[in-house]
DNA sequence: CCTACCGATCGGTAGG
DNA sequence: CCTACCGATCGGTAGG
């Protein structure tokens, strides 16, 4: 028996769903400017008018809801930057694209406090625990995404033979990720601008075309 | 009247004294891992030995310590960086040698967490007050220096006519930033060779002759 | 989801 | 430098 929903749409989630999902919404915007180790259950609680206990119960430790963020976050990332960049064909198309959504999804400010990863990374790089190998998996992933890409044109015939993937993705990101700090800690978005630019000629020098 | 200090030479400082720094040497040490902001009165006094208000007296409110262990990790850049870096000679030189001198500092482990200012960077960039200001002040007098090494290579003819100091620098900064953190995430060296082999193709590629 | 509570720790103060 | 203390907040539990 189907029952009727009409009206009932954005329901579908139950209200236990929907309010773990604006616990992790809340806790996404405060970990990318604050850090995920200031992470506090009785913060996220004032900050969403509901009980201590009632957000601890979503997640019964704070470092479940931390993972969870973190999950949380690695959603938000594939939907802004992995989806538009795949668009692109494969090779050196998506090498770049991957790169300009990655600065287009930190110069439209989709967390207030830059790129999460980049904020979670410094925080947990010499910290041990499962949040360091969450994040240290998930950086593995994305370089490894952009490798594939590299060696794709480069088999494609887009990069020259010389040119070393790896290396050549380490040299695209260090700018993706200096214009990230550099634009928040001065408020200036043109310190993303300087990373498209890096990024731009970067990739130009590597092709074996000018671009 | 010389008082006669054979002796005591090493008490020329005076226990005050020393205990100040000496805690401050443990915090920037915590600091550099855990972040400014985790470090708490009473985790150094127990690191330390000491009681917690023992800890306290020495600094009177939390950000005075906090202020002053950002102070004594820029006394530490200026010995481990800036002084062996600016024994080269202007210009190119320079320049080169104040990338080198960062990526060793960062090699040879001179903070158990990587570089102090990359991780107050990420930490602070988001975060209004007193510690962004100063760390802002920091990074901006960092790549000042760089920048003026850049134009002085440029006037004398080392670097290309058509190259932009401070996009130069930017992209010489970048890698050496990804450098510290992959190589403390990984807790693998070979990403401050990455970062080492960019700076260095980065500068022969700018440089009017092959370097 | 709530109230009420636990022991631990926080930054900071008083008084010595 | 110490002990002793303050109110606030922490993560987490009990019981509903």
């Amino acid at each position: 028996m189907e029952e009727r929903r009409a009206e009932e749409q954005p329901r579908r989630r139950s209200d236990g769903e929907r309010t773990h999902a604006a616990i992790l919404d809340t806790a996404m915007r405060l970990a990318s400017v604050e850090g995920l180790g200031s992470l506090t259950i009785g913060r996220l609680a004032k900050e969403l008018g509901v009980s201590k206990s009632g957000v601890f119960a979503h997640f019964r430790s704070k470092e479940r809801l931390q993972l969870e963020t973190l999950a949380a976050a690695g959603e938000v990332f594939e939907r802004e930057v992995l989806e538009p960049g795949l668009k692109a064909a494969p090779g050196l198309a998506r090498l770049q694209a991957l790169c300009e959504a990655h600065l287009s999804y930190i110069q439209r400010g989709v967390f207030p406090g830059g790129c999460f990863f980049a904020q979670v990374l410094a925080e947990y790089d010499a910290v041990s625990g499962p949040i360091h190998d969450e994040v240290a998996d998930g950086q593995g992933g994305w370089f490894g995404l952009l490798e594939q890409e590299a060696r794709t044109a480069q088999q494609a015939g887009e990069l020259a033979a010389g040119v070393d993937p790896v290396q050549l993705v380490f040299e695209l990101a260090a700018p993706v990720e200096l214009a990230n700090y550099l634009s928040v800690l001065n408020r200036d978005p043109r310190f993303v601008e300087r990373g498209r630019r890096a990024v731009r000629e970067r990739l130009a020098q590597a092709a074996t075309s000018p671009a």
